[in-house]
DNA sequence: AGGGAATATTCGTGTCAAGGAATATTTATA
DNA sequence: TATAAATATTCCTTGACACGAATATTCCCT
């Protein structure tokens, strides 16, 4: 009940990793662009840019807005709100006051008497 | 100089972009454990478990202590403050007081009286 | 209406990484 | 010392996916 996980999305994390798409979310941070600005910014063609934003609105990272000729592309903060939610759940671990190996040795001392 | 980013590694990304590695770093948070227990909790068989867990040594994510014939992994810091500080540079984004989509319309706008 | 932007989509190809099975290595134990 | 446990490594195969090139679609403008 009271220990329930933040449950990062995979596919947030998939959609992240891959470098054009991580360079993407990081040009987008400064405010919305148009496909042609992505694609020129990172030195990408066009059809490839349309495909990582594809895969970025598909997995909710990206809204798109259309205006005419143009996609507009912009950040969702939910993805975001998400992964902060999960690194939260590593406060523990960042604050490095957890482990003690030496503890835990002593744990499998005990295990080891059966 | 001022604006520097936080430079989130793309190794991290992509070793934590893997279901299997994703829910081994959720176990390790609880603290350290042993290949066998791993694989045993994942229902993995323990040569993919030592692959995995090899990917996240190898990317800095986890460290290991020989003890005997057991190998201890526990979870490190460093790359869980690294996508902190990269998440925190989003921050305008998660407050959603950042775009204005009708600034930029009238910014296109601007642009196309060249 | 027609030509040209801006964007999306399809198809084929190559690469890379995850999984399976088998084996090697180290250490404990009988 | 022989055997078993714990872990790592190798080889092979298969599936996913990123890219390039080409084409389709939508919209603007003259």
């Amino acid at each position: 009940m009271s220990g329930k996980n933040p449950g990062m999305d995979m596919k947030t994390l998939r959609a992240l990793a891959e470098p054009n798409r991580k360079v993407i979310i990081e040009l987008l941070r400064d405010g919305p662009l148009t496909v042609g600005e992505i694609a020129d910014r990172l030195g990408l063609r066009q059809p490839q840019a349309s495909k990582h934003l594809k895969v970025l609105s598909d997995n909710g990272i990206l809204e798109v807005k259309a205006e005419a000729n143009r996609r507009i592309y912009k950040l969702r903060p939910e993805p975001f709100h998400a992964l902060d939610a999960w690194l939260n759940s590593f406060r523990r671990v960042m604050q490095e006051r957890f482990d003690n190996l030496d503890d835990y040795l002593r744990e499998l001392q005990n295990k080891e008497k059966s």
